[in-house]
DNA sequence: TGGGGAATT
DNA sequence: AATTCCC
C-alpha cells in the first residue's frame, strides 16, 4: 500500500534566515510578507510574545524600535534556494518527491513495513536538518489529508519529536482525529468550521464519520474528498508543480494611497510586463487581459471602488507591447477621479500553449512574419534580463523611487545565490 | 493590513 | 462573478 509523507519546514522563512545569521537563534524573529505588509513567519519566541501570523507590521514597530523583536523583509531568492536544497536531500533518501509549496513536500513510499517507515521518516527528519540547517517535521499516513494531520501532530505534540507515522485505521489515528480541531484539517477553513459546528461536526473524527454523500449534498465535492481522505481513502492527487498556470496575476499595493493616473499607469505597465515575462516562461499565449484597481477596504471612511475590466486581445499573444496596449485601454476605462487607490494589477487570462496554438485561417503571410519578429524581440529582452539582471531592459523607464516599487526595508543578503552577497567570516 | 494560485457554485 | 480555501 502506498503511504504518503509530508515534510514541512518549521517556521521556514525564519529558519532560512537563521542558517546564515546564527545570532538570530533564540531571539523573537519574524519575516514579513511582500511589501513589508504583515508578519507571515514567526519564530517560537515571537509566537510566545502572543504575536499572531498575519499581524500588520506597523502595529509592531514600537517593539522593533525597542529592539525587543526583529522583523525581516522576505528574501524569496534565499528561501527558494533553500527549498531546493531541502528537496535535493529528500530525493537522496526517498524515491518520489512532489513539492507542494515552498516549505512543504510530499513523499511517496511503497512497500515499506510500519517499522521501516518510522525509520525512514526519522532519517528524513535528521538528514534534512543536518545537510541544510532547516528543521522539519515529518508526517506519514495513507492519504495526503492524514499526512497533513500527522504532520500537525508531529509539530504540536512534543512526544512525537517531529515525526509521526500513522497506520491505516489504527488506534493512534483515531485518537489524533478526535484531538485535532476541525480548523486544522487541510481544506477546512473558517467558514466551513462555522457551518459544520452547527451540524454537530466538531472534530476531524466527526467529519470522518459523517456520510460522504450527505457532505457532498450539503457542502461540496471538495469537502467530501476531505472526509473520505480522513477515513484513509485516497482521493486527492497532486497537480504537478511545474504545470502551466491557467492564469497569471501580477499586482501590488501602491505603497501609498493615490489618485494619480500617471503613477497608476506606470505601475500597471510594470505589472503587465512582469506578467508577460511569466507567460513567456511557460511558453504560453494569452487571449485576454484583466486590469483591476481597488481602494483600501480598511478605510471605510473613504469612498470605495474596486473596478475591473477584461479586454480580449486581438490575437493570442505573449508580446509585452500588445499586452500593455490592452492593459492601458482597460485602465483608461475603469479609472475614476475622486478615489484613493490602494492597489492595482494585471491578470492574463485564457492562456493557451504557444506550441499548440493553431494558426488562424485569417492569418496572412504578413501577420505570420509579425509573429516571428515579435517572438524574436521578446526573446531578446528576456535573454538580456536573464543575463544582466531583471529590469535591464523594459518598455518605458520606471521612475526611480516611485511609491509602487516593492518595499523591503530590512532585506538580508541573498547569500546562497549571489557571489557578491556571500557572507563574510572574520577570523579573530 | 501580501501576492499569488485553484476550485466550486 | 463571487466565495472559499490554500500557502
Amino acid at each position: 500500500m502506498t503511504m504518503i509523507g509530508l515534510v514541512d519546514c518549521n517556521s521556514f522563512y525564519v529558519s532560512c534566515e537563521r542558517v546564515f545569521q546564527p545570532r538570530l537563534r533564540g531571539l523573537p524573529v519574524g519575516v514579513m510578507s511582500n511589501n513589508d505588509g504583515c508578519v507571515i513567519a514567526l519564530s517560537t519566541e515571537l509566537k510566545a510574545l502572543g504575536i499572531k501570523m498575519g499581524t500588520p507590521a506597523f502595529e509592531l514597530q514600537h517593539l522593533v524600535r525597542q529592539g525587543r523583536i526583529h522583523l525581516l523583509s522576505s528574501n524569496y531568492e534565499l528561501y527558494g534556494d533553500m527549498s531546493q536544497r531541502v528537496q535535493s536531500v529528500l530525493e537522496e533518501f526517498a524515491p518520489a518527491v512532489e513539492p507542494y509549496s515552498i516549505d512543504e513536500m510530499f513523499v511517496r513510499f511503497d512497500g515499506f513495513t510500519h517499522e521501516q517507515l518510522l525509520e525512514h521518516a526519522r532519517q528524513l527528519h535528521h538528514k534534512v536538518r543536518q545537510f541544510t540547517g532547516i528543521p522539519v517535521c515529518v508526517g506519514v499516513a495513507p492519504t495526503r489529508t492524514l499526512a497533513k494531520l500527522a504532520n500537525r501532530a508531529a509539530k504540536k505534540i512534543s512526544a512525537y519529536q517531529g515525526v509521526c507515522v500513522l497506520q491505516h485505521d489504527s488506534r493512534e489515528t483515531q485518537v489524533l482525529l478526535k484531538k485535532i480541531e476541525l480548523g486544522d484539517v487541510w481544506g477546512v477553513g473558517r467558514r466551513l468550521v462555522e457551518r459544520l459546528t452547527v451540524m454537530g461536526i466538531k472534530s476531524a473524527w466527526d467529519l470522518a464519520q459523517a456520510n460522504p454523500k450527505e457532505i457532498r449534498r450539503r457542502f461540496s465535492v471538495t469537502l467530501e474528498r476531505t472526509a473520505l481522505e480522513l477515513r484513509g481513502v485516497p482521493c486527492i492527487e497532486m497537480n504537478d508543480f511545474d504545470e502551466a498556470r491557467q492564469r497569471i496575476m501580477t499586482s501590488r499595493s501602491f505603497g501609498k494611497l493615490t489618485d494619480n493616473l500617471d503613477e497608476i499607469r506606470e505601475a500597471i505597465r510594470q505589472h503587465g510586463q512582469r506578467g508577460a515575462e511569466k507567460l513567456r516562461r511557460q511558453n504560453g499565449l494569452a487571449k485576454a487581459v484583466l486590469v483591476f484597481l481597488k481602494t483600501n477596504p480598511f478605510r471605510q471612511d473613504l469612498h470605495q471602488y474596486s473596478p475591473s475590466l477584461v479586454l480580449e486581445l486581438p490575437r493570442p499573444t505573449a508580446d509585452s507591447r500588445e499586452i500593455l496596449h490592452a492593459a492601458g485601454h482597460a485602465l483608461q476605462r475603469i479609472y475614476r477621479k475622486g478615489y484613493l487607490y490602494q492597489k492595482g494589477g494585471v491578470m492574463l487570462l485564457d492562456l493557451v500553449d504557444a506550441s499548440r496554438q493553431q494558426l488562424s485561417l485569417l492569418d496572412t503571410p504578413q501577420s505570420d512574419a509579425d509573429r516571428q519578429r515579435s517572438a524574436k524581440l521578446m526573446n531578446t529582452m528576456d535573454e538580456l534580463n536573464k543575463r544582466m539582471g531583471r529590469g535591464t531592459v523594459s518598455l518605458g523607464r520606471p521612475t526611480p523611487g516611485a511609491a509602487w516599487h516593492l518595499r523591503c526595508a530590512n532585506l538580508t543578503q541573498r547569500c546562497s545565490t549571489r557571489w557578491d552577497e556571500l557572507p563574510l567570516v572574520q577570523a579573530r
